[in-house]
RNA sequence: GGCGGAGUAGCUCAGUGGUAGAGCAGGGGACUCAUAAGCCCUUGGUCGGUGGUUCAAAUCCGCCCUCCGCUACCA
């Protein structure tokens, strides 16, 4: 992908997936969100970059992979592989599928901790905490206090220890002030806006440094930096184990900028960085609205543009979704019924992105029902069949714009799609685009075609031209509708494009078509000839007994 | 405890002073182009409670109840 100066250009990134089991469509909720912003920006013509990945390093990877006899490396092999699946399958399109293990990341990873001891923001402190032996190091909201003594839930039978380690640690005191301000003159850095305010707050109680690295060999990235202050890399190219391994968020965050092309290929990075938007879960808000920026000053870096933490899918009873609870969806099974595309609408139909909501199987499936096979597929169903029908086939014109306007409201439509993704309001957006599906069935059923045709027929001269007229909209409408709602459906739009007689002019990813909003102006084509096709059924209708379990 | 948010029809929610709304679900009807889809009509709510301000409050103020988020080192 060539960069042209020209262009604007949007990066945006998702939270990286830990790598220590399968997928759970709570994980690719995000990712798919994400992917509806990539394509809308590839669409709209942006020379756009797109981050996906896995985060795969940690202790807990390690010993999980040792309970199943394996090399850390082999384990999380297996599991990315089946992210990847699962992103193919929900026609997820990365630019670049990061892992936290590739040598780029690595090094990057690296370069960010020499660059904060050059600046001065790294020191050798003492870490203690709650040490399980099974897992590590364990926070005080993990553990719990019992008769017996203090324990972790996951191994009720292990006692713990207060353990005391020599670790590096972050001068995140010192940006506290620095932080304030960016958050102050910057109003839309953290979004939605309550979650900004949180973290205002938190900002506000205090900052406290935090530890950057662990003891000894573990299975993570080599400290660089040695104890006295040299580098820890040694002549033959090794580590020293001594130095210890880069702890969590030094390794895990700079994907966003390994992503970018730090530090191997810096005009590259000129080019993407600062990220205009990272997508999150609220779990990780703090680490990415607070810690990262002041990682990144710390290295001379810019902070990232933009970071939105969006809601969970939440089972019945409002619990949260978990591998651990087992009240997970799988996205196979969800696939396998929903479709991909229906798959990504449902869940993003059904649970607003700036909050969390209860949602369940048969939720989903009077959703997908309701709107995608009722309301959206049947209206592209009869018009597709009544074209053909009453018109042989030929695709008719629309009427013009400037007379559209009354029955459509089109062209304050398009602003209000624009805003909602601009706002990262993806329900908003379909919301938006599903009113002009209904004022669309509303219409087949105002104008009464199979009457114009009748009377047409006749030799009724005005319904003749009605007709055409009636049927240039909704084919208009349909096409539209489809390219609008491409970002979210993209397996779908070319189909409906196709039945209008219209070619699909975007690349799998979106990437490569024209400008979207010079698409997205009413009778844009008008005047070009083209023939309909056969109406094929877009979204099948599904049984509400089609749920897994 | 502190800071913040929310309680409106069966469900999800919109509605910040002027006679209670939408979508879905439920009931009825007319039609037939269509995926038995769509369209029209309709059932349904003392707008968490209470006291006040006002000619008028879901909407402003006080108090109370309930729920949720944040309150530091898990990815």
């Amino acid at each position: 992908m060539p960069a042209d100066p020209l262009r604007p250009r949007f990066y945006l990134t998702t939270a990286i997936a830990y790598a220590n089991n399968q997928p759970g469509l709570h994980t690719l909720y995000e990712v798919i969100a994400a992917d509806v912003i990539a394509r809308w920006h590839r669409m709209l013509g942006d020379d756009t970059r797109f981050l996906t990945g896995t985060d795969e390093h940690s202790v807990n990877i390690a010993m999980k992979a040792a309970e199943e006899g394996r090399a850390p490396r082999d384990f999380v092999d297996e599991k990315v592989a089946l992210f990847k699946a699962a992103e193919d399958a929900l026609s997820i399109s990365p630019d670049r599928f990061i892992r936290t293990t590739d040598p780029d990341h690595i090094r990057a990873s690296q370069e960010l901790v020499r660059r904060a001891y050059a600046n001065g923001d790294i020191y050798i402190g003492t870490y203690e905490g709650w040490y399980c032996p099974n897992e590590g190091f364990r926070n005080a909201t993990d553990v719990q206090e019992t008769a017996r003594g203090t324990i972790c839930p996951n191994h009720p039978d292990v006692p713990l220890q207060w353990l005391t380690e020599k670790n590096w640690f972050f001068k995140l005191s010192a940006y506290q002030t620095r932080l304030e301000q960016h958050f102050l003159d910057n109003p839309t850095f953290v979004q939605p806006d309550y979650r900004r305010n949180e973290m205002l707050g938190f900002i506000r109680q205090g900052l406290e440094d935090f530890s950057i690295s662990r003891a000894g060999a573990g299975w993570g990235i080599p400290f660089p930096i040695a104890e006295n202050g040299e580098t820890a890399q040694r002549e033959d190219g090794s580590w020293d184990p001594e130095a210890g391994t880069i702890y969590v968020w030094y390794d895990a965050l700079i994907n966003y900028v390994t992503g970018a092309g730090f530090p191997d290929d810096l005009k590259s990075f000129a080019r993407w960085w600062p990220a205009d938007l990272h997508v999150i879960g609220k779990d990780i808000l703090r680490f990415h609205t607070i810690f990262w920026p002041a990682m990144l000053w710390s290295a001379g870096l810019e902070a990232p543009r933009k970071v939105w933490a969006h809601g969970w899918l939440l089972a019945a009873g409002g619990e949260r979704m978990s591998k651990s609870r087992g009240n997970f969806l799988d996205p196979g099974d969800f696939v396998a019924a929903f479709g991909s595309d229906g798959a990504r609408y449902v869940v993003l139909r059904e649970v607003p992105f700036d909050k969390d909501a209860e949602v369940s199987w048969d939720g989903f499936v009077r959703r997908y029902n309701a709107d995608l096979a009722n309301d959206f597929g049947n209206l592209v169903n009869r018009t597709v069949s009544m074209a053909n029908r009453y018109l042989g086939g030929e695709r008719p014109d629309p009427s013009p714009a400037a007379d559209a306007d009354a029955t459509w409201s089109w062209t304050s439509r398009v602003p209000m799609l624009q805003s909602s993704l601009d706002d990262c309001l993806l329900h908003e957006a379909l919301g938006v685009i599903w009113s002009v599906v209904g004022d669309a069935n509303r219409f087949v059923d105002a104008e009464k075609p199979w009457e114009l045709a009748k009377a047409a027929k006749t030799g009724d001269e005005a319904a003749t031209a009605r007709l055409q007229v009636v049927l240039g909209d909704l084919v208009e409408v349909c096409r539209l509708i489809g390219l609008a709602a491409a970002p979210f459906l993209p397996e779908t739009a070319p189909r409906v494009l196709a039945q209008l007689g219209y070619a699909w002019p975007y690349a799998a990813d979106g990437n490569g078509g024209p400008p979207l909003l010079d698409q997205l102006r009413w009778g844009a084509h008008s005047g070009e000839k083209g023939m309909l096709t056969q109406a094929e059924p877009l979204f099948p209708r599904l049984d509400t007994e089609t749920a897994p379990n």
